[in-house]
DNA sequence: GGCGTGACTATAC
DNA sequence: GGTATAGCCACGC
């Protein structure tokens, strides 16, 4: 079978997608951009939307932590998807606020100023 | 090829 | 907080 060097781009786009998602720690969270622009496609974030719809629920990847960037769940809310979402992520001690996960306490990589922030006392 | 749609985002009121 | 607009791009019709 051959490829027309546009589809073996979106493969690569595409597998790249998956890598980056399956980075993100347990326990932390990545918005749709962030992991658009590790997996080398800054600006596509819609693009880690459309693969991630593509993959399914029931692929092996960790998607209850992608979120919007502002950190809701890009499910409309009561949806069947978003409570599984949010389900997950409660099971991995990230907790939804207000319809949020604060990004400052549980983004990926963006959890330092959170330490800093507040320290245990005492 | 155009056009609408969407698991998006940044900016501007 | 909200709406509007523009950029992004794969996909289906």
């Amino acid at each position: 079978m051959s490829m027309t060097a546009r589809e073996s781009h979106l493969s690569a786009a595409h597998a790249a997608i998956h890598r980056a998602i399956r980075k993100i720690p347990r326990g932390c969270v990545a918005s749709y951009g962030e992991i658009a622009a590790r997996a080398g496609l800054p600006g596509r974030a819609r693009m880690v939307g459309h693969v991630l719809g593509a993959a399914g629920a029931e692929a092996e990847l960790p998607w209850h932590r992608v979120l919007r960037a502002d950190g809701s769940v890009a499910f409309a809310p009561g949806s069947r998807a978003f409570r599984e979402q949010k389900r997950r992520l409660a099971a991995e001690g990230v907790p939804m606020l207000r319809g949020r996960i604060d990004l400052a306490q549980y983004g990926w990589e963006r959890n330092l100023d959170a330490a800093l922030w507040a320290p245990p006392m005492s």
